[in-house]
DNA sequence: CGCAATCGGTGATCGGCATCACAGCCTGGC
DNA sequence: GCCAGGCTGTGATGCCGATCACCGATTGCG
């Protein structure tokens, strides 16, 4: 996955796109602008990030920018998702979060100016756009706008965060903490179909029990469990779930 | 503790100073203008924001407002310390966050107008700056600067939030949680003296059992074993340690 | 001063979860 | 088509830390 980061990565062009998935020319008609508070700005404040963006496409598994480097610039997550990680020096990671389109990666260190906190790598294939410090710096200053959409941006990102640490804590048991984690997915992504909500997953067990704190072994005795209790359905890619019953029977 | 905080509390109208706390009159020359990110505007700019603001002083255990709560406005905490906790339905608890002398407490809620996501109360008696929500909001958006400066400000928050996530999760048992966290206090309030560092001690062990996610025998017993272990000292209000006999004897 | 409440220390017990170990599965690549 | 490598399921074992149950020490307050 190291490999990745440094493959150079194709542009939109506007050619065949690689990787399946849908490229988006311009940032003023991007599908994700009503979502992410980012791109809720002025056309005219719009026109001009795109002058300074450019564009790229990942595969699955790339590495936008690893902990510790100083920060090169700002990552947009047009399309795809993505997972900061932080490490520790034995070799054992978390997921800090799970990033999905239209958001901002490595937004705080820029702010901040101090190296990046966490590990960025694309989830899926990805369309990621990226604004090089500098001339964020003064886009930023030349903007006083975009500053105020930039605090609400960091103000959502760090409710993530203490929600996290609120899960993570405050939870009586591992059992509870995978429970929650597939409500809050059902609350987020799940689409209502007749039994229940259907919730896609494509994460491993191993990369789950990175988000709650478990080992792949509980996570897997424990969907197992799940299922044997009715209390979820895996077809596919797919979990289907029903929120009431599941709340129910994990506490 | 729930008292506290429908008393009315002194304004810092010059007279005796309650709970034996110093009194800073004005923002402009107050000691903690340096060391916080929000305070270094220009002068102007403080002038302003000292005209909106209202100080009042608060004893040991004043809760500033609660989690669930609109926003009623922005606190600065000028002098003491202050907790920052989230509960569960269950009654649980645990402490997402400390904050010291020149922080700012509500803000990404006030950012995010969504409903403050933690309860906020004090450790020490402390004096704190009121700004109402709406006169905030007013002074915002007419210095733009102040949104750069509250982005820094809120980048900061992240990154102390990323730190807790990774203490608590990546640390391989609740030994080294406990130490690494005597290491973090000793590195940010420790003064060097001839035995070691010397670190300001007034917590309970109930409460650092909430910041690291263990129960209060336990911290008791890691504290004793440390002691017994000559890694810690304890003498009046304070631990002496040496930071690497610490960190090597607790992984 | 004396009582109550909170805090701190320690033993005993017990269960949840990590860890090790191994075996079926699927997927993609040659 | 077949092998390799990653994912998933499940058993056995053992340990860390929560919990319960006390008691002594300290603090604060009437």
């Amino acid at each position: 996955m190291e490999a990745a980061a440094s493959r150079n990565p194709l542009t939109s062009s506007g050619s065949a796109a690689p990787y399946g998935i849908q490229v988006v020319e311009n940032c003023v008609d991007c599908g994700a602008r009503q979502k992410t508070l980012f791109c809720r700005m002025s056309a005219e404040t719009m026109r001009e990030m795109n002058m300074i963006r450019q564009t790229a496409l990942y595969p699955q598994g790339a590495v936008l920018f690893v902990e510790g480097e100083t920060p090169r610039g700002l990552f947009i997550l047009c399309s795809g998702e993505a997972k900061l990680t932080a490490g520790s020096q034995q070799g054992e990671s978390i997921i800090l979060r799970l990033a999905e389109s239209g958001e901002l990666l490595g937004l705080s260190s820029l702010i901040a100016g101090s190296p990046y906190a966490a590990t960025a790598e694309t989830l899926t294939p990805a369309q990621v756009a990226f604004i090089p410090a500098r001339k964020f710096q003064r886009f930023l200053r030349s903007h006083p706008d975009v500053a105020l959409r930039v605090a609400e941006h960091l103000s959502m990102e760090l409710h993530k965060s203490w929600e996290q640490a609120r899960l993570l804590a405050l939870a009586p048991s591992t059992r509870s903490k995978l429970a929650q984690l597939l409500l809050e997915w059902a609350a987020e992504h799940g689409t209502v179909d007749e039994e229940g909500v259907a919730v896609p997953f494509h994460m491993t067990h191993e990369e789950i029990g990175r988000i709650i704190g478990a080992s792949r072994e509980t996570v897997s005795r424990l969907l197992s469990d799940f299922r044997r209790r009715r209390l979820i359905r895996v077809k596919g890619g797919l979990v289907h779930l029903v929120p009431e019953e599941l709340r129910a029977a994990a506490l």
